[in-house]
DNA sequence: CTTGCTCTAGGGGTTTTCCCTCATTTTTAA
DNA sequence: TTAAAAATGAGGGAAAACCCCTAGAGCAAG
C-alpha cells in the first residue's frame, strides 16, 4: 500500500486527484493540504511514501516546500506536479530534492505510475521534463541557474523595482542611495539577465513567474 | 439525467473533473475536449445540456469558445472554471455568454451544485465572481470593458511591439510610420491604459494575459 | 455637411534610460 | 590575511522616453 499525501491550492483539481488515485487498490491517499506550509506540516506528522505537489502555493511555494521536505524527511518521494513547463522550474525542483516531475496535462495514468515508480525508489519524469534534464546535465554547472539567480541581493532589490515600473529616481530614494548607485544597479540587472530595456526586464519576470 | 462536455487542456485535471462529475448519479459525461476548437466542435455534436470550460486553451481560447457556443447553441449552458481571479475575466465570459463562474480552488460540491443549477436554467457564480457582477453593475456600461478594448486597431499594434520591448524607432520602421507618429500612439497607449511607461504596460499585458 | 475620430507628422521641451569610465568602502571568501 | 566581489558614488554623453502643442487628410455617422 502506497501512503500519499497531496498538496495543491486548487481545490477542485485536489480532490479530482484524490478520486483518481483512491481509484487505485494499491494507494492510500493520506490526506491533503491547500499550501505549502501544511504540506510540509502534515507530511512531517504522517510520514507518506509519496508527496505529490503543486509548485505554485500560498504561504511556502512548491520549491521552498520541496527543499523542506527534502532535509526534514528525506525518505518521503515528491512527486512534482505542474503547468509550468519552463526548463528552470524542473531544475530547481530536481536540485531542490524531487523525484519526480509530472505535467498537468499529462493522462492520469502516468500519474499512478510515477506513484507507484517513486513508492519503489524510482524517480519518474514526463518526457518533456526528462529533455530538461537530458539537455541540461550536458551544460556546464555554472549555467544551470537562470541568471535572476545570478544577481546579487541588492540588484534583486532592484530588479524589484524597475518590474513594479519605478524610475531610477524613484528607486534611489526608496532604497536611499544616491541615483548614480541605483542608474548603476539598473545597468548590471539589465546586462545580467540580457535585456535591453524595462519592457523586457518586465516580460522576463513575467516569463519566469517574478510578477508579484 | 444532465449531460455534460468538459474542456481542459489540462489532463490530469479533466480526467479528475470527470471522476468527480460521474461519481454524481443525476450527471452523465458525454465528452472531453483539450481545446476550445474541438469543445466547440463537440457541442454542437452532442448537444450537452452543460458545458464545463476552462478559460486559457490552446486553438481557440476559453473566451472565444464560450462566444461562439453561445451564438451556435444558446440551449447550452456554459459554465467556466477557471484560476483566474481578474475581474475582467468575469465580466468578459459573463458578457461572452456564460451562465456561470466557479474557481478552481473551490470544492467539488460547489462544481456539481453549479452543474445542476445551470442545467435548472438558473446561473451559478461563486462567491467571489457573484461579488464582482455586482461591483461591476453599479458602474456605467462604458466602464465594463478594460481600457485595452478601448485602443484603436493601430493602438493595439503598437502596444504590442512596445510589450515586446521594442524602441519607438522600431516600432516606426517595422509600422512604417515617421518616429513622430509612432511616438504619439505610444503616448496614447500610455494615457489611455493608465500607465506611466513601459516597463508597467508589460504588467498590464502580463496581468491581462496579453504577453504572446 | 458638419462633427468627431483616427492616423499621420512635426516642433520643442524635459526627464529618464542606457552606456561607458573611474574610485572608495565594505563584505565575503579563499 | 589577502584577494575578490559587492555596494556605494560620480562624470559625461548619446539615445530614448515622455509630455506638451498644432495640424492636415481621410473616413464614417448623424
Amino acid at each position: 500500500m502506497i501512503s500519499v499525501l497531496i498538496a495543491d491550492d486548487h481545490t477542485i483539481l485536489r480532490q479530482g486527484l484524490v478520486s483518481l488515485l483512491s481509484n487505485d487498490p494499491d494507494i492510500l491517499v493520506l490526506a491533503e493540504a491547500a499550501d505549502g506550509l501544511s504540506a510540509v506540516q502534515k507530511a512531517l506528522e504522517l510520514k507518506p511514501m509519496v508527496i505529490v505537489i503543486d509548485i505554485s502555493m500560498p504561504e511556502l511555494n512548491g520549491m521552498e516546500a520541496v527543499k523542506r521536505l527534502h532535509e526534514q524527511l528525506p525518505e518521503a518521494k515528491v512527486l512534482v506536479l505542474t503547468m509550468h513547463e519552463e526548463q528552470e522550474y524542473v531544475i530547481h525542483m530536481v536540485r531542490a530534492g524531487a523525484s519526480g516531475y509530472l505535467l498537468k496535462d499529462s493522462a492520469s495514468d502516468e500519474l499512478i505510475d510515477a506513484v507507484k515508480a517513486l513508492a519503489q525508489g524510482k524517480t519518474y519524469f514526463s518526457q518533456y521534463a526528462a529533455s530538461v534534464l537530458a539537455t541540461m546535465s550536458l551544460k556546464p554547472a555554472e549555467m544551470w541557474d537562470d541568471p535572476y539567480r545570478n544577481l546579487t541581493s541588492r540588484e534583486r532589490e532592484v530588479f524589484h523595482l524597475i518590474i513594479e515600473g519605478k524610475t531610477t529616481k524613484d528607486i534611489a530614494r526608496s532604497l536611499d542611495i544616491s541615483v548614480k548607485t541605483a542608474e548603476n544597479h539598473r545597468g548590471k540587472v539589465l546586462d545580467k539577465l540580457q535585456v535591453a530595456n524595462a519592457a523586457e526586464l518586465v516580460r522576463y519576470a513575467a516569463k519566469y513567474n517574478l510578477l508579484i
